[in-house]
RNA sequence: GGGUCGGUGGUCUAGCUUGGUAUGAUUCUUGGUUCGGGACCAAGAGGUCGCGAGUUCAAAUCUCGUCCGGCCCA
């Protein structure tokens, strides 16, 4: 009997290592996403952890070439949408940071502070690092805005904060400190500002969507689980591999809270002094990074859009030792070729064999390689392998670039589609507890009669978040819902429909 | 925050039960042969076994603490 298990186990340790010899990377996304996030930053070189300090992760050149394109896009959409950069300072003095009462209230126990500075001198007032910049900024808003003729007032910032969070950390989806953008918003009435919240979302899906690929669906958090200090919270959801909705972009209705804290009043037409009313918009950067990789990548590692990958073409040169100089001045050409036409590319000329560096290339997500021998040139020809679907085919290099162009369109175009075909279906029906459970369990979103989303409805959210595990997101903005019946829980008369789902 | 499992060259890992010279692979460097889906040969480099204390003649190994990490739960 020993001798029998000794001798399955020598086998199964085996073929194990020869599995993990043969494949880069091979894990599968949907059975085991812990595995796939953990693996995939460390093999494609996105993140280190093992900086040493907890919830703090250097990221490397392949992820922060990707972030930096999706800042430039979403910047980009921003500032046509009248929103100006600005940079803050990453301190915030305490008498500033507890200015608002709910908003303090809600961060303190996240806050890291400095208290002192050298040699154990302590700071006649500390100082927080940023957890968000609203106490930072806005008494400087309260300097620049004097009349109706500085309204509204646009503009964000690029910059990471910090949070001592309590849930367990992991690179990109949830870190100590993160990347983000802050857009801050000042108007002169609290129709203004709810219409900047729209314009928000709008954008989420411009950008968050329409190019990243990312499908999300929007929810109006509810009165306990909005921005500390403001009067609502909009939130765009996506859903992970696992069946958790994480939170994208988030917009928050300050009302006139902020302005009566911080003393932001400007004279209006009739000349009267008035507070103001603001907004606040915050999408994470980092967070729609970790995303957006595990929504498209696959088994064989990361998968990225066209638009968002460090290099969009690889070329792999294929020669024997007799012709390695004339495939490689053909690689040179057509290399010249595209990067004259604004293509990211990267000629591979490492030692590895052409077969290593397909799989190496495939599993860091680059949408299109071009392989190119002496067939290729000969016949003035590249061969193009495109990774979402992987497939090949044989282009004439006189028509290259504009292929290129097409197929890397195409590429995102499919990208987008996979994901949003994982939304189809995915809002489940429930008015009871086990129904709401199991629907949760799947991995799906439970629709629900509720009995309120102020604050008294949090006793109820409370008990179905120990009953199921799942966490109410919200109600919808973009459609109209009526509730019919009682509330799952209390069995008052519900006056909402929200949306449940566990979540990160 | 609670539970649980873990930390050995850059990476993965053997050794830990039963304390006594640190195992293998991979990566890396150099040279050579290769190159249309994960090539190979030769030589070389690389580890105060997370950190601290304790037990002991002796600690990767046993004990306690601590830091960091994975997973599960709040």
């Amino acid at each position: 009997m020993s001798e029998f298990l000794e001798a399955e186990s020598t086998v199964t340790v085996k073929s194990k290592q020869d599995e993990s010899r043969k494949a880069i990377f091979n894990i599968s996304k949907e059975k085991n996403f812990p595995e796939w996030f953990g693996e995939i930053c460390k093999v494609a070189e996105l993140a280190d952890i093992r900086y040493g300090v907890k919830g703090f992760t250097p990221f490397l050149p392949w992820s922060v070439m990707s972030m930096e394109i999706m800042f430039d896009l979403y910047e980009a959409a921003l500032q046509r949408k009248d929103h100006l950069p600005m940079l803050f300072p990453t301190v915030i003095p305490e008498s500033n940071l507890i200015k608002e009462a709910e908003h303090v209230e809600g961060f303190t126990p996240q806050v890291f502070w400095i208290s002192e500075v050298g040699t154990g001198e302590r700071l006649e007032e500390r100082l927080a690092l940023r957890p968000t910049s609203e106490t930072a900024i806005y008494p400087m808003y309260a300097l620049w805005v004097r009349s109706w003729r500085d309204l509204p007032l646009k503009r964000y910032q690029r910059c990471s904060v910090f949070r001592s969070e309590v849930k367990s950390t992991r690179p990109f989806l949830r870190g100590r400190e993160f990347l983000w953008i802050e857009s801050h918003n000042v108007f002169a009435t609290h129709e203004e500002a709810k219409a900047q919240v729209l314009e928000d979302l709008e954008t989420t899906k411009e950008v968050v969507t329409e190019q990243f690929g990312i499908p999300v669906m929007v929810f109006k958090r509810t009165q306990w689980d909005k921005f500390p200090g403001g009067v609502n919270t909009y939130a765009a959801d996506t859903l992970m591999p696992d069946g958790k909705v994480i939170q994208l972009p988030s917009t928050h209705d300050l009302g006139d809270n902020f302005a009566r804290a911080f003393d932001i009043k400007y004279v209006n037409e009739d000349n009267e002094l008035v507070y103001a009313y603001q907004t606040c918009y915050g999408p994470a950067i980092s967070r729609i990074y970790g995303a957006m990789i595990s929504v498209h990548g696959d088994d064989k590692g990361l998968r990225l859009p066209y638009k968002l990958a460090p290099y969009q073409v690889v070329i792999v040169p294929i020669f024997k030792v007799e012709n390695e100089e004339d495939v490689m001045d053909y690689c040179h050409r057509f290399r010249n070729l595209l990067q004259q036409a604004g293509i990211r590319v990267y000629l591979d000329d490492d030692e590895a064999t052409p077969g290593w560096k397909f799989n190496y290339w495939e599993m860091k997500g680059v949408p299109i390689r071009a392989e190119i021998g002496p067939r290729e040139m000969s016949e003035e020809t590249v061969v193009l392998f495109r990774r979402d679907l992987m497939k090949r085919e044989t282009v004439p290099l006189a028509d290259v670039v504009s292929h290129i162009v097409a197929l890397g369109e195409d590429i995102d175009q499919t990208l987008r589609k996979q994901a949003e075909a994982k939304f189809e279906g995915l809002i489940v029906d429930a008015d009871r507890m086990g129904e709401i459970r199991d629907a949760v369990e799947r991995g799906k979103i439970a629709r629900i009669p509720f009995c309120t989303t102020e604050m008294d409805g949090l006793e109820c959210a409370e008990e179905i978040k120990a009953q199921t595990g799942g966490e109410i997101r919200g109600t919808r903005i973009d459609v109209e819902e009526k509730p019919d019946g009682v509330c799952v829980v209390c069995g008052r008369p519900a006056r909402e429909v929200v949306y449940v789902a566990r979540s990160y």
